[in-house]
DNA sequence: GATAATAATGCAAATCATTAGCATTTAGAT
DNA sequence: ATCTAAATGCTAATGATTTGCATTATTATC
């Protein structure tokens, strides 16, 4: 069975492998990388799947893939919260304001830019968050 | 009268010189150049002058005064919502995840690489944002 | 300046997203 | 199979923000 990979997630999370985080887990898998989603559309796949979980135990599952890394949370303007599964890669975001569609960049130079402004600054970089609004080239 | 700059300023986006919309321009006013303040913070200064305002209309005001450009909204991780004064200065932010001390800066070379992001994607860019959460140098 | 038309305000209730309390169920260890 | 701790569902609570509406203040008109 497929869960086995699930499990083995979530142990070595110290999450026990319960229904409602597998089922998370297993929409989750469903998604192409890169993808963001809602609350919502994990809650909608689950019942699209004639599986029903009440909604405050995805807030639970999803904070808790949150504090372990499973998951990152964002919040953009105008479109609010989404996750995205952490896939260890480090890049930023466009936000397409007509559409909304979210899509990833990466470039090191923004990275060492930052460092600059940390070093010069005397302090310690914890994370940053970026991201540009932009009108996407579908919309233009 | 020192109202007359916060009238003029007022007529200039179409909004009529009210007493919750002078009053907030007011306290704005005696914040240091920089500050980032709540909506709390207003209404409790606006208290402390002995001017009661009711919270819902400063909630507006404030949104008035983010659409005419008068001010700007932010949002960061584990802070909130916090306002600045729209000077025009384009600049990102640190904040440091200890004292949660907000400060400002600005390196031209990010502008330049942001303009190569979009413009490799072709889109526009109608805004960005980008907070470095940090621990200053005082918190270390 | 008085007055009509329009916008702003205060207040309370409504909303929205998220969290928490608690009784019940499930997973893991013995 | 049994015990203990954790997870779940449910509902109520929360916090931030918005809205409806009756009242009041501003502006435009006479």
């Amino acid at each position: 069975m497929i869960d086995l990979v699930y499990i083995a997630i979530l142990k070595a999370n110290r999450l026990r492998p319960t229904t409602v985080r597998l089922a998370v887990l297993s929409v989750m898998s469903d998604y192409e990388d890169g993808t963001h989603f809602t609350i919502e559309k994990i809650s909608d796949d689950l019942i699209n799947r004639g599986v029903r979980k009440s909604i405050g135990s995805i807030y639970r599952t999803l904070k808790e893939f949150e504090d372990s890394g499973i998951v990152i949370r964002h919040q953009f303007d105008s479109i609010g919260t989404v996750y995205e599964s952490n896939t260890g890669s480090d890049h930023d975001h466009t936000v397409c304001v007509v559409c909304g569609k979210i899509r990833e960049f990466y470039k090191t130079e923004f990275d060492s830019l930052r460092k600059e402004v940390v070093s010069e600054s005397k302090g310690r970089l914890i994370k940053h968050t970026q991201t540009l609004y932009v009108v996407c080239e579908s919309c233009l």
